[in-house]
DNA sequence: AAAAACTGGTTCAAGCCTAAACTAATCGCC
DNA sequence: GGCGATTAGTTTAGGCTTGAACCAGTTTTT
């Protein structure tokens, strides 16, 4: 069987296996992101990709480019633009010109935007490791690796 | 340092482990979405969700009701009456009534639904396949006992 | 049997997201 | 300098998804 396995390469026998590691891999993104998503809605009223935009602000403090935005959060430039009118309308993040290219905005957490997001992120790293909370260190250090073979082997 | 971190239990400095884990989590769906929306789109002219639904179908020939898919796909229901109101007008599922409950729809591949599907399972098969590629068998063994671990460790 | 509670499905408004077409600014090259 | 190719960002049309309100059957309670 065993034998058998290797001979043929990728056989139909195994492709089972990787379908079902795919579905499980979507469950779980899928049931976290609810209960994110639902958090949130309920805490702070707000969704998951406003949160997220204003995480890769936080993080970038002297702010980002609404190309890098779109690179980092891997959606598309439109989709930002949409997301960060939303937030500007809101007060929580600004657009300022940069001088040396006069295509690009560079936007930043405003005040009141840091502020919210400080709070939001207490909340959300709680909903996150909560959801991990059934395993080790040492699981989530070998899900980590293992998840980082898996994005490294797929083709850009 | 190792002696501390077990010492303080869940601690600040441990968290952001947890945060990481989720941010690959999350890349390493979205990387396989985003390619396998693409081939459908491309090769079938089709789309996610409405190849979940009817994946869902080709494992239940009997027919599934909206609610299960509902659960099993993990959408609204309300979401599940649109795509399959497409899939119905594009003749590739079908709604039978369910004699001993009159609130009740039994959806099911219609023979073209069927044989559409067949075709699009065969690539899918391959794309999952290949977004594995760079693991061995006993790492998708490994990792999916671990999302198992996951799954079964977040709250209803 | 009537009322209340529940369940299956639909509808609706609002927001997310994409691909593609578009505008405007910059860069590269001659 | 000027012209074609890129690049940043926006717009638009269309599909996905949600939560909440709703309707219609079914079940439970009294």
């Amino acid at each position: 069987m065993d034998q058998e396995a290797r001979l043929h390469g990728t056989t139909l026998a195994e492709h089972p296996q990787a379908l079902r590691l795919w579905l499980r891999l979507l469950t779980c993104t899928q049931l976290i992101e609810t209960r994110v998503r639902a958090g949130l809605r309920e805490k702070f009223d707000t969704t998951l990709p406003r949160f997220d935009l204003m995480a890769q602000l936080q993080r970038s403090p002297e702010g980002l480019r609404m190309n890098e935005l779109s690179r980092r959060m891997m959606v598309t430039r439109g989709n930002i633009t949409g997301i960060t009118n939303q937030l500007v309308s809101e007060g929580l993040v600004a657009r300022a010109d940069e001088a040396t290219d006069g295509r690009v905005w560079r936007v930043k957490l405003t005040p009141k935007g840091q502020k919210q997001f400080a709070a939001m992120a207490l909340e959300h790293e709680n909903w996150i490791v909560n959801a991990f909370g059934g395993l080790s260190d040492k699981d989530v250090s070998t899900l980590h690796g293992l998840l980082g073979r898996v994005k490294q082997g797929i083709p850009a």
